[in-house]
DNA sequence: TAAAATACTACTAAATTAGTAGGAATATAG
DNA sequence: CTATATTCCTACTAATTTAGTAGTATTTTA
């Protein structure tokens, strides 16, 4: 039960546009080069959150990436999932029909469980949440 | 974040062992009949619990396994772990000393509180509890 | 028109997962 | 003592996922 590292590279990517929201678009490179990531592959991970329309793009000079809504208005559980999947745990938690003992079988309870304790944390908080957090208990999200 | 089907056949094995604690030693075979999975697979993944301490082996005919300890001793934080790994989310949250940053980093306290999320549904419950719900709401871990 | 950015697509390397396979060791029953 | 049933151990393999790299096309601005 690992987070990739793409979800925690796409996470951060997001934060730092959250934190400027309101501002210039910021670019990938500049993103990267904050966080220490690839480049190339930082840009195929903005394209993901991208794609589920977290973000919107500015092409050409002075171009970059701004958040598409306001912060406040973003959950986490939105920027998880369109980064580590739908899944949370195991199939038949949001699709019953994945097997056909889903209605009695214990394991898939426990595992539910599990994915609504996940997603406890994730939809109650919005990417504004660690926003003001980092700010008012001096922490980051740069390195 | 979707669990191995490691950990999936893994619990289903170590659940039927609990159901049968006090009994005879099941074997191998017999679980892996039953919940429909390879016998040279699951095999490896009770030797994983076995390691874990969770379980005892007896050799030869009428041999099998048995649970270590009593079912109402065993969390399920235990299984989860020996199977699915020591790591719930990331390695700072248990290691802080894995970033130099952990001290003032946002997105760990995030992992951290999905961490102990998890972590909750798991050291709360035990393999009784989950065999006793099993019987009390007719439910099954048999396919 | 040059330069700065995203957009797209394909490839690759490494790690993890999910097995398969075969035989060694051990215990039991007859 | 021997056949048999079982775990034990180790090595191999195939498929999938992750974490990139690489190159080029497209768009926009100055």
């Amino acid at each position: 039960m690992k987070i990739s590292t793409r979800t925690r590279y796409g996470m951060r990517a997001i934060l730092e546009l959250a934190c400027a929201y309101g501002s210039e678009p910021l670019q990938i490179k500049l993103i990267a080069d904050r966080q220490k990531i690839s480049n190339k592959y930082l840009e195929q991970l903005v394209s993901i959150i991208k794609s589920a329309g977290l973000v919107r793009s500015v092409r050409g000079p002075h171009g970059g990436y701004v958040l598409a809504r306001d912060p406040a208005e973003i959950k986490l559980s939105e920027v998880f999932r369109a980064l580590e999947g739908q899944t949370l745990t195991v199939d038949c938690v949001d699709h019953q029909e994945a097997c056909e003992s889903s209605s009695d079988c214990i394991t898939r309870k426990l595992w539910k469980q599990m994915n609504d304790a996940i997603l406890g944390v994730l939809e109650n908080q919005t990417l504004q949440d660690l926003v003001e957090m980092t700010e008012k208990e001096k922490m980051n999200y740069q390195i």
